[in-house]
DNA sequence: TGCCAGGCCTTCC
DNA sequence: GGAAGGCATGGC
């Protein structure tokens, strides 16, 4: 492990707020400084921001390039002040959502981490999934301190094949336990291969995470856009449906409510629909 | 107490 | 192929 850092300046659309409790993430939190701390696939990272500039300190693995780490981790690349502007044209509500979660960024996940996370999302609430994740990574995690604070790094596939279903009930997954063991062993085994996955177009790949036991449309959908760079990726959940239902098509099909949804937003109708979820969830 | 949470799977028409 | 019920658990 290492003591690294780096700044980045003059990045558009870039609110921690928005970026860390629009619910994409499970393993940040604020500090009293205001500034983030996170674990990630790299290691620990704190994130602040002064002006227009946004300081990266983090503590993490010695084969990481961190600067090329965070360009790619925080999505630094593409231009959110481009994308907004075209789906604010779209209509009202899609203009008050871009405006409610204008700091927003995508942030580029580790795949094995968010498959585990979103099964572990189902029927469930996030301050709950968020207490999930940390059971099985302080259990089943290496341990990393970082400013005199411990913090446990989500576990491999190896690390989690460890747990057995007892244990993972232990960590309060609830009648999710046996999809996460299965999971954890196709991916252990290879015969779920995520990398190739990620490599695949967004038909293939969602067809291929369907697959998994404990693996729907919605869980896929979160998957590929958080972690796969699918960003016509259109997760439909409870809220998500709520608004479309108000606003866009009226239906209970969550498959019509997603293929609408790619239809009307195109390319990025999952960026949209992070939009419209921070929006419904917290504003509306 | 009853309902809901970033759903999915199985069963039953 | 579409609707209904079950599934753990905690917050409100």
């Amino acid at each position: 492990m290492k003591v690294e850092n780096c700044e980045f300046e003059n990045i558009n659309s870039f609110e921690l707020k928005d970026i860390f409790e629009c619910g994409q993430c499970f393993r940040w939190h604020k500090e009293e400084d205001n500034s983030y701390l996170g674990v990630t696939k790299a290691g620990v990272l704190k994130v602040k921001k002064e002006d227009n500039k946004i300081i990266i300190n983090g503590y993490v693995d010695e084969n990481v390039n961190f600067e090329n780490f965070c360009k790619h981790y925080f999505d630094l690349e593409k231009d959110y002040d481009k994308i907004k502007s075209h789906l604010s044209k779209s209509d009202e509500v899609m203009e008050k959502a871009v405006n409610y979660g204008k700091g927003i960024r995508i942030l580029n996940q580790d795949p094995w981490e968010m498959l585990i996370s979103y099964i572990i999302s189902a029927a469930n609430n996030i301050p709950r999934i968020s207490k999930c994740i940390y059971n099985i990574s302080q259990r089943f995690g290496k341990k990393i301190v970082f400013e005199e604070k411990d913090f446990y790094m989500f576990p491999t596939p190896k690390e989690l094949l460890e747990a057995t279903m007892e244990d993972l009930r232990n960590c309060n997954l609830g009648f999710r336990d046996k999809y996460v063991y299965n999971a954890t062993k196709l991916v252990f085994e290879n015969i779920v291969d995520l990398e190739a996955i990620k490599n695949e177009d967004y038909k293939k790949a969602k067809n291929d995470l369907l697959k998994i036991e404990g693996v729907g449309s919605k869980v896929a959908d979160c998957i590929l856009l958080f972690s796969m760079q699918k960003s016509e990726a259109f997760p439909v959940d409870t809220w998500i449906k709520k608004i479309m239902n108000e606003v866009y098509i009226e239906s209970k099909d969550v498959k019509k409510i997603n293929e609408f949804a790619i239809n009307k937003f195109g390319e990025n109708a999952g960026i949209a629909q992070q939009y419209l979820f921070y929006y419904k969830k917290n504003e509306a």
